[in-house]
DNA sequence: ATTATCTATAGATCTATAGATAATGC
DNA sequence: ATTATCTATAGATCTATAGATAATGC
């Protein structure tokens, strides 16, 4: 049974994308290295050919799915600007994003259990965050380098608290309330 | 080895204290009922007398955290006014609110994982936000009652994410710089 | 007599590993 | 010959329960 090389790696992509989906609709708890290699199309016992322990599978699939997040926020301020930032925050501020974690970003579903592990994890996630951080950066009003990061900031904990409250509200009115009362409350320059 | 009837009320109240804390402090499923029994004095045994299940206790520990919030935040709204309301938000927004999640805001240690859970915990959850909203919503600047709710509500999304990365980044300086972007965003009225 | 708590354990679940299997790639 | 995957299982952990114990309260 064994594979090529070419589609080892690509086995391996595969369980990171599953265990990147899982982990953010379950939380790193409520997902098994069982479930994650079914979803993948292997056997529980196969994983251990690809990850050292379920901890690094953590870490690797965390980072990886922030990291996708912050390459598509670039793409759209690469070829949008200032309008792409708008585009950004109303995206992640819609109930579509609020019903699908398991696509969606990182910090709202994983953050909290993030923030309780250790070293390898938590340092790959913050300097994922500081990635993000920067990407917003460069296109949020404000006249220093400073300024800037400082907004991102501001902007990034208001749209990630959002989709807490509104994830933790479930399917209310109040829920899209709050999304609504998020976006209302990001003033972008000019 | 029976304790009174009053004894028994206390106990319930030290078990519910107790996975308040340790939940906030370690999620819900880093937590097991042997846990809480260790921490609150009493043998695993003894818990299946006062809940009926593990999720049952999570519901209460979890609406019975938020509710103490709450009633904080309404004691010095009520002896302080708007400038209460400034005390709330920097009091949230500061290391050291960051560094003791097991006394700190439910919302942002366990809200993500309350919005996995179905039912009982999520109706208790989700009502209790809404009682937090409206005791800020009574404080906030604007000259409707709607206005006011959705600008409390814009103000707790801004809150609950700060807390949600710096926590996330650990120790880090950034992890300073995201509460006090935070705090300086937060503008309230005159 | 009632019942809150304790001791002990059944049953389920999960991580990680050991050894077998079979397809790749030198 | 090498090695990615599979089968099977050991060992640990956790929820929930059964039966025993001992103090309360009618």
């Amino acid at each position: 049974m064994k594979v090529s090389r070419e589609q080892m790696a690509v086995n391996r992509e595969r369980i990171l994308e599953a265990a990147g989906r899982l982990f953010r609709e379950r939380g790193f708890d409520n997902v098994g290295v069982a479930d994650v290699m079914r979803e993948a199309g292997m056997t529980h016992g196969a994983f251990y050919g690809h990850f050292a322990s379920k901890e690094a599978l953590a870490a690797e699939a965390a980072a990886h799915a922030l990291e996708k997040t912050t390459a598509r926020w670039n793409e759209i301020l690469d070829s949008a600007g200032e309008r792409g930032l708008r585009e950004i925050v109303d995206s992640y501020l819609s109930p579509k994003h609020r019903d699908a974690p398991g696509g969606g970003c990182a910090i709202a579903s994983l953050g909290a259990e993030v923030s309780r592990q250790e070293s390898e994890l938590r340092e790959a996630f913050a300097g994922e965050i500081g990635q993000m951080l920067e990407a917003l950066a460069a296109y949020m009003p404000g006249n220093s380098q400073e300024h800037r990061k400082e907004q991102a900031m501001a902007l990034l904990a208001q749209m990630v608290g959002a989709i807490v409250i509104s994830r933790a509200l479930g399917r209310k009115a109040m829920s899209d309330e709050v999304l609504a009362a998020a976006r209302k409350a990001v003033k972008l320059g000019s």
